[in-house]
RNA sequence: GCCGAGGUAGCUCAGUUGGUAGAGCAGGGGACUGAAAAUCCCCGUGUCGGCAGUUCAAUUCUGUCCCUCGGCA
């Protein structure tokens, strides 16, 4: 089966990343693979496309999600892997826009196919992650798989939680899995990477948050409260959400959540930043240099 | 003006019964395979408000001055 072929741009939070997609063309659709944009109750404080974009190209996966409903990397390849094929079907050019890290990395190297693990089994190591500690999970976990237990931390909950109820669930070890992992199917990939220096897109952060106040942000969220009262829901754990959650419920002031808003939101860039120095294969480009990627799109889909 | 409470890391504050100090947050670096906008790891010298006194030794005790915040005038 010949490969087929995608264009993905990678990057921090707030570098045009969507405005970079479709000014690679009309025979364009948009496919969204970021954490995040997948809620339909905050399309403003997730800086989904907005509805003059929409109308530019198709645009797939974004805001389609309850904010009650979680996803996870192997859910969004799969949506994703099925998107780009009917994209390719219609002889168009999928172009994957995100950025959220492991999602790409999932779609485009593959992620073992690990059932879903029985409720029952989850909830008994969450349990024992809070009264115990991830560090008897972590104890758990160096004795049935010292090789995966060796990588991670002692104090990681999430990843200890997930090796354990993985084992306890299925019968076979994480590293076991992971040896599995196999993309759906042949994809070759034009990796584009916007490049920024965090000092100058840190006051560009902070205006986009007035910005998406502006817009209605806080009005977002009350009516997300009304549809989802659980602070808990998966939804609710996005930067921006979670700021004006606190607020909302009374704890902190406006200005309180937007200081934390916007410190939480750079430190999240940073973190991508950190990501994308590792990503294999990446093409760079700086922020708005539109003409420069639609170029080199082009030279590497005639080659 | 008087009476209290304070002035310690970029911020909020601990602490030292006298031996020059440490948390959280912020900041920097990193990890990352089914929660990833998540989760986690590493990195802490700062006239301990100024000056003087006591002392082998003061950020710590004493005096004084400056500043901030309350209360009373």
């Amino acid at each position: 089966m010949k490969p087929v072929r995608i264009v993905c741009i990678l990057g921090p939070t707030g570098t045009g990343k969507t405005r970079a997609a479709l000014s690679l063309g009309q025979s364009v659709e948009v496919v969204n693979f970021d954490s995040r944009q997948v809620y339909a109750d905050f399309p403003i404080i997730t800086a989904q496309p907005s509805s003059e974009e929409l109308s530019c190209a198709p645009h797939h996966l974004y805001g389609f999600l309850a904010c009650d409903q979680s996803m996870n990397a192997a859910r969004m390849a799969e949506l994703a892997a099925d998107a780009i094929q009917e994209i390719h079907a219609r002889g168009n050019l999928p172009v994957l826009v995100g950025g959220t890290g492991l999602y790409l990395r999932v779609l485009l190297e593959g992620i073992a196919p690990i059932p879903d693990i029985p409720e029952a089994v989850r909830r008994s190591v969450l349990e024992r992650l809070q009264r115990e500690g991830p560090q008897a999970l972590h104890r758990e976990v160096v004795r049935v798989d010292p090789a995966y237990a060796a990588v991670i931390h002692e104090n990681d909950s999430q990843r200890n939680a997930r090796a354990l109820e993985v084992w306890l669930g299925t019968g076979r070890t994480l590293s076991d899995w992971h040896a599995e992992a196999r993309p759906a199917f042949p994809l070759e990939a034009f990796k584009i990477g916007v490049r920024v220096d965090l000092d100058e897109l840190t006051p560009r952060l902070a205006a986009r948050i007035d910005e998406m106040l502006d817009m209605g942000a806080l009005e977002e969220a009350r009516e997300a409260l009304a549809k989802c009262p659980d602070p808990k829901a998966p939804g609710w754990s996005g930067i921006g959400c979670a700021e004006l959650l606190a607020h909302l419920r009374g704890e902190i002031s406006l200005e309180r959540a937007r200081d934390i808003w916007e410190r939480n939101t750079r430190a999240y860039a940073k973190r991508q930043l950190t990501w994308c120095r590792k990503e294999r294969d990446l093409n760079g480009f700086e922020a708005g240099d539109f003409m420069g990627m639609a170029q080199a799109v082009g030279a590497w889909l005639k080659g």
